[in-house]
DNA sequence: TTGTACGCGTTATCAT
DNA sequence: ATGATAACGCGTACAA
């Protein structure tokens, strides 16, 4: 049989209570007692019964990562650093995906804390924007924990990178390379993201007194084969851009398989960059322009935030950084 | 408060002991009460506390993914997989990614086993494949499905493909496109998939007469750094393969950007054939020859075997699929 | 077919 | 600083 605390006091000569006082790591324990119990645990190789803990004390040591899917190194990525963070405080996490247009997800939400009865939770775009998740949030006073949100910022606890200026960080960069016909693909409509970076794009076209010109910017909603689909819409215009952004990586990585089955020699006839947390980016194309978005931080900061035992509403402003790869000038009209 | 099966009992008219009854799908329950326990599930919007159902009952309602890292598209097909078969027993999948050279792994292992009290769990390579993890089963007797182990293929039950065959599969493709000289990058050493992937190779070769050369062979680890740099290896021979075998689609994307950084028009100089899951081929390079191991199915079909109420120890060989997309034969050295 | 009473392992209350 | 005892919500013998 597994040993539980009843077996801990016994070898350890004291009550139950003190055993718990000393699990708990409360104060009012003297330093001998203390370690007489922890000796015990040792010798027993006690390990605390979480069903008993969480049924009688109303924590679970779990928190939850609901998690949209656009791109499967997004989430890897973001599971990875709210892992390590928890493993710090021995807490759990559990990842909960969802479907941004499922109709089922307040109700999977709310399934994951009467289910699980997580202490907290941590959400991901776009159900950070969702008026119905915040309410149920707020009805079942749940702690939790936005990342990137794109509405009320300073309503809850939320970890962002500045989107608007990475964005325009990148056309910059396009731009000093020569670019003037720079297309651009959105991500999906759903998520504010999309909306910011395209303002980024134009402020840095504004800056440099280049005209706006719609035809240059085509839908995507952050995939691999929107992404392609864009870039194929995008090079068939009469004149065609000479570099494109692609609002993540998996549209970059689209655009770029588009691009090579036409046979232009990217980078040297297309400047591709892309958005997102490098790791694709990384695969598909060493001279790849990339804003990296530092997922596993947006991830390891938001736990952060939610361990914290004074949980208190915070903002955190995770920087960005522009990765810079080899990478040339327009050669030739990329049509 | 949210409600607990005494306020539902009450509402019903009827003892908690029904209500139980009724929430286990118990037979002795007659078609009224059952009706009336429903009814009052519904009014009440009554969600069964896990804790008190796990400490009472000595079942958690969860099942474990222990998975090791080698490419972050296999851990996500797998998880999504597993996940999706969870769903139709309400069942939840708690995902334990372990490092398979960690000397913490057993006892990771064992703390999932106590700390979440899983029912069950299912295990990707390598721990399959290690007697330790196999005798810590055994020791504290739980269910459990092995995700293409590489030994004792009887002795749990176990979903796999036909590595051998498929890589056969593959050889052969690259064969009927006139390739000659096959460059072979194996897996990581620890994985038994790697050898079994090896044999194929072998035995397709043997099949067509032509001569073993070791020298085609590098040495990999299922990742995109060691496929790169066992590209290298490869075209630096005196004379170069005209087509390379990489064992997972990651080392294959390492093997493309090396060749594209060379400057060879990939696939007319170059066949570059991939063994995975099939996602990353697609980000990477549409005209990639690749055996599409069905990752997804994999885990689904593990999660049928270990969710079986009567659950028994089975092989399960899920079939693959050899992917011919464009492309040509070798058309000059590649060196 | 239905109900009663106890136990699961831990935390919390209120003593001492 | 420490201890006795009552919750926590549900499953389960056992009884009816």
């Amino acid at each position: 049989m597994r040993p539980t605390i009843n077996d801990v006091s016994r070898l350890a000569g004291v009550s139950i209570k003190t055993v718990s006082r000393v699990l708990n790591n409360e104060d009012r324990v003297s330093d001998a007692t203390r370690a007489r119990v922890t000796a015990a645990f040792a010798t027993l190789k006690y390990r605390p019964n979480m069903a008993a803990r969480t049924l009688a004390g109303h924590r679970s040591f779990q928190i939850a990562l609901a998690c949209d899917n656009p791109s499967p190194y997004y989430v890897y990525e973001m599971q990875s650093g709210i892992r390590d963070r928890c493993l710090l405080d021995g807490v759990r996490m559990v990842a909960q995906p969802y479907d941004h247009d499922s109709d089922r997800l307040i109700d999977d939400i709310e399934s994951l804390i009467d289910g699980s009865g997580v202490d907290g939770l941590i959400l991901t775009p776009p159900a950070t924007d969702y008026p119905e998740v915040l309410a149920l949030m707020a009805r079942r006073k749940v702690r939790f924990v936005r990342v990137s949100p794109g509405t009320d910022l300073d309503l809850t606890a939320s970890v962002f990178i500045d989107n608007v200026g990475a964005a325009a960080a990148m056309v910059r960069h396009l731009l000093a390379l020569g670019h003037r016909r720079i297309g651009f693909i959105t991500g999906h409509a759903s998520y504010a993201t999309s909306a910011q970076r395209l303002a980024g794009y134009r402020a840095a076209l504004d800056e440099a007194g280049i005209a706006f010109d719609p035809l240059l910017v085509r839908p995507g909603d952050y995939d691999f084969a929107s992404g392609a689909a864009a870039t194929e819409a995008l090079l068939a215009l009469r004149l065609p851009p000479t570099a494109i952004f692609a609002s993540n990586d998996d549209m970059a990585a689209g655009a770029l398989s588009v691009a090579h089955r036409r046979g232009l020699s990217v980078p040297a006839a297309l400047s591709i960059a892309g958005f997102g947390d490098d790791a694709i980016a990384r695969y598909v194309w060493p001279a790849l322009t990339t804003i990296r978005q530092p997922t596993r931080l947006l991830g390891y900061t938001a736990a952060d935030l939610l361990l914290a035992p004074e949980f208190v509403v915070k903002r955190i402003d995770v920087p960005f950084e522009l990765i810079r790869r080899e990478s040339t000038g327009p050669a030739r009209s990329a049509g």
